[in-house]
DNA sequence: CCCTTCAGTGAATGACGACTAACTGAACTG
DNA sequence: CAGTTCAGTTAGTCGTCATTCACTGAAGGG
């Protein structure tokens, strides 16, 4: 095998043993109600207990799979913006500047906003609660999916200035993120609602700049 | 005025003895200071001493204002609750139903966002941590308000339904709410930055819904 | 000036919850 | 099969707060 990388979610060569097959279920099943109860309470109110019991293991059976509770939530939040950041390079890889991949960026963050209510929650919620380092890290992560928003909204908008750009898909992600608040969980229309979102989030990204005379 | 109201800041007939006026000045700097608290950390991550810390005084003195760490934050969200729907039914009462009330909405929710960007921060993250009864209180509250944007919306899509309203005011708000992640505390373009999000809001609210073949 | 009220204080008290220790038994390995 | 590894378990340990107590001294009121 080589170099072993912790991090990667590429399946090794050979699935190994099943016990290792077991251990790595069991981590994604601990991310995933980590994530939920996360978004449910906030990091600070949840136990680890509470993490255990949601999967069926109890309390500090967590330390066998995580080095503490800090570190699952380093985890669920280096994933998600590792994630984003893939989607929006590839975005911006596979269609042309400007438009076309605008429109990919706000159809791309509306079906993960959708599919990870949790997790956009606690991104925007509990980073605050994360060790420095992994902090640090992890914001630079998202600053830089964000300057990809910015690099085509200022292809949209050649006039506005780098600044304004960034703002902008600040909002535009604010928008595409309220979806936690207002989607239930088992949402039948969903499509309805990623529709309307999207309809939304271009009218927001594509307006034009503020008109002098406005107010 | 008749029936002394203990959650008015009207001032009463007869501004009464120092020792009062300087308990009430103590309240506000209290609340001004766990809001900021609050919104750079969490509520679960503020000592009441940090609190007492940030306006002179140390921790348990806390107790000779507010019942409990609890009633700080109950006290910030109700007040940002009620003051938002007020200046929501203001708008409704001052002005034509529609696309001229909704536009009165959106200017009023930027500066509430950019004015109070602490609270704001509070009341979409830590209305988990106010005791059930508070919470089901300023939850109505923070619904009613939602509602009258709903309302107007329906008159701008006369097509759309009720939800569909809700979700198009959630997704606004959530647009206009980015701001305190995004314009520093001090920013001497808010002017600049104000007039953006009234832009994209607008947009976004007066979008036509999606286009059938649009994907 | 005497008595009451009350914002504040510093020292307990009590929970609660992350993390550690010691042990158990099943799954691997050779 | 003997030996090792390792996910899990239960029972501590240790810190960290919210909250309470007993006091203090200044302000208000007669």
């Amino acid at each position: 095998m080589p170099a072993a990388d912790p991090a990667s979610p590429a399946a090794p060569a050979t699935p190994p043993t099943a016990r290792e097959a077991a251990k790595a279920r069991r981590r994604v099943d601990l991310l995933a109600a980590a994530a939920r109860l996360f978004a449910a309470r906030g990091f600070d109110a949840v136990r680890l207990e509470d993490i255990g019991a949601a999967v069926g293991i109890s309390g500090p059976a967590i330390y066998r799979h995580f080095a503490g509770k800090a570190a699952v939530l380093t985890a669920i939040l280096d994933t998600a913006s590792q994630d984003l950041l893939d989607g929006g390079l590839t975005a911006e890889a596979q269609h042309a500047p400007g438009a076309e991949t605008l429109r990919a960026l706000i159809g791309f963050q509306a079906d993960f906003a959708l599919a990870q209510r949790d997790v956009i929650r606690v991104q925007d919620r509990d980073m605050s609660a994360l060790p420095d380092c992994a902090r640090t890290a992890i914001t630079r992560t998202q600053r830089a999916y964000i300057d990809v928003w910015a690099r085509q909204l200022q292809v949209v908008h050649p006039h506005e200035d780098q600044a304004t750009a960034v703002f902008r898909a600040q909002a535009a992600l604010g928008l595409l993120n309220s979806t936690p608040r207002s989607v239930r969980r088992t949402a039948a229309d969903r499509a309805a609602r990623r529709a309307t979102l999207v309809a939304m989030a271009w009218a927001a990204a594509t307006a034009p700049g503020p008109l002098p005379g406005e107010d």
